[in-house]
DNA sequence: GAAATCAGGACCGTTGCGGTCCCCTTATCC
DNA sequence: GGATAAGGGGACCGCAACGGTCCTGATTTC
C-alpha cells in the first residue's frame, strides 16, 4: 500500500501539537492532549529528538520543544526520522549493493521515482498539515485545557 | 521506509521483460530470462492479469502479453495492482473511517500528500524504467540459458 | 535530598509479506 | 479424442518488521 508506519503518523500529530501552546511540553501532557498512549508518545519524541527535529530538556520542568517552526519542517524529514531514509528499493543511491550488480536490469532505474517522491514530500511542511482554520486560533487555550481535553483513541491511523 | 514490496519490484522487471522479445511469453520463460523464481513470476503475472495490465492465454502455446505498451503504463498502476491503492494512512479518501471522525485533528490532512505522491508516480512510465541501452541486446540468448542462468536471488530489492 | 523528567534499551505479540506448492481448468497439437 | 502445455486460484508456512509496553538509569529543578 505504499503505507507509512503508524509511528510516522503519530510523529506528525505530536509535532503539530508541539507547534501550538506552550513552548516546552512534557510527553505525558502531549499524550493526554493528543490521545496517543503515553509510552508511544515518549518513543516518538525520543526518535524525533535523536533526529534533531525536537529539542529535549531533562529534569523537573523539562520537556520537549520544536527546533524549527512547523512551516520549516517538511514531512519528508519526519518520515526519514521515523521510517528511515526514503528508498522504495534497497539499491538506490548506491546503498547496499545488490548481488547482481552488473546484471541487474533495473540498475538505478528506481532512482528517478525516488527523487520524484522525495520532491513531493519535501514540498509539504507540517504547517500545511496543521489544520489552518481550526484550533490554531486558540493555541494557548488548548494547552490550558490540560490532560484529557481531546480523547482521540485511535486517531485516523486506526485499522 | 516508505518501501514498496518486493513483488512490485518483480512486477516491474516482469513487465519490462514482456515489453521485449516475442509478444506472448510463458511464465517459465520469463522466470528464466529475469532470474526471478518461477513460482514468484507466476504469482506476479496472475496479479497483473487480474488487474488488467497483462492479458493471459491459456492452453498450449499460451502465455502472457502486454495489454498496453510500456510507455502507456505508469508505475502507479503497477504499485496499485500489487500493493493496493496508494494510501499512506488508513483514513484517506473516505476509506475505513477512524473512530475519532470529527475530533481527529489530522482529518483529511494526509490527502494532499497522497495526491502529490500519486502525481509523481503517475508521471513515470515503465518505458522510463526500461533500461534503454543495456542488456536489451541479448534477450533470446538469456532465455535460452534456461533456469539458474542468472543467479539473482535477491535482485536489487535485497535486504 | 527528593521529585520530575528524559535516555536508552529490552522485551514480546501480531501482522503482513515473501515464497512455495498443489490441484483444477482450458486450449492446442498429434 | 487423448496427451500435453500452460494459466487460475487458492492454501500454506516461516520469517522479519512493526507496534506497543515496560524497566532501569541519568539529569535537572526545587
Amino acid at each position: 500500500m505504499l503505507r507509512l508506519s503508524k509511528l510516522t503518523d503519530y510523529a506528525v500529530v505530536v509535532m503539530v501539537r508541539l507547534g501550538r501552546g506552550e513552548a516546552v511540553q512534557t510527553s505525558p501532557c502531549i499524550a493526554a492532549a493528543t490521545g496517543v498512549p503515553e509510552p508511544t508518545v515518549a518513543k516518538v519524541l525520543k526518535i524525533l529528538a535523536a533526529a534533531g527535529l525536537v529539542a529535549s530538556h531533562r529534569g523537573a520542568r523539562g520537556g520537549y520543544r520544536l527546533v524549527r517552526p512547523l512551516d520549516a519542517v517538511p514531512i519528508a524529514d519526519i518520515i526519514a526520522a521515523i521510517d528511515g531514509p526514503i528508498a522504495l528499493t534497497a539499491c538506490v543511491d548506491g546503498g547496499t549493493s545488490c548481488e547482481a550488480q552488473g546484471l541487474c536490469p533495473m540498475r538505478g532505474r528506481w532512482d528517478p521515482v525516488n527523487r520524484a517522491i522525495e520532491a513531493a514530500l519535501a514540498g509539504i511542511t507540517l504547517a500545511d498539515m496543521a489544520d489552518p482554520g481550526l484550533s490554531f486560533a486558540a493555541p494557548v487555550e488548548a494547552a490550558a485545557l490540560g490532560p484529557l481535553a481531546l480523547p482521540l483513541p485511535a486517531l485516523h491511523v486506526a485499522e
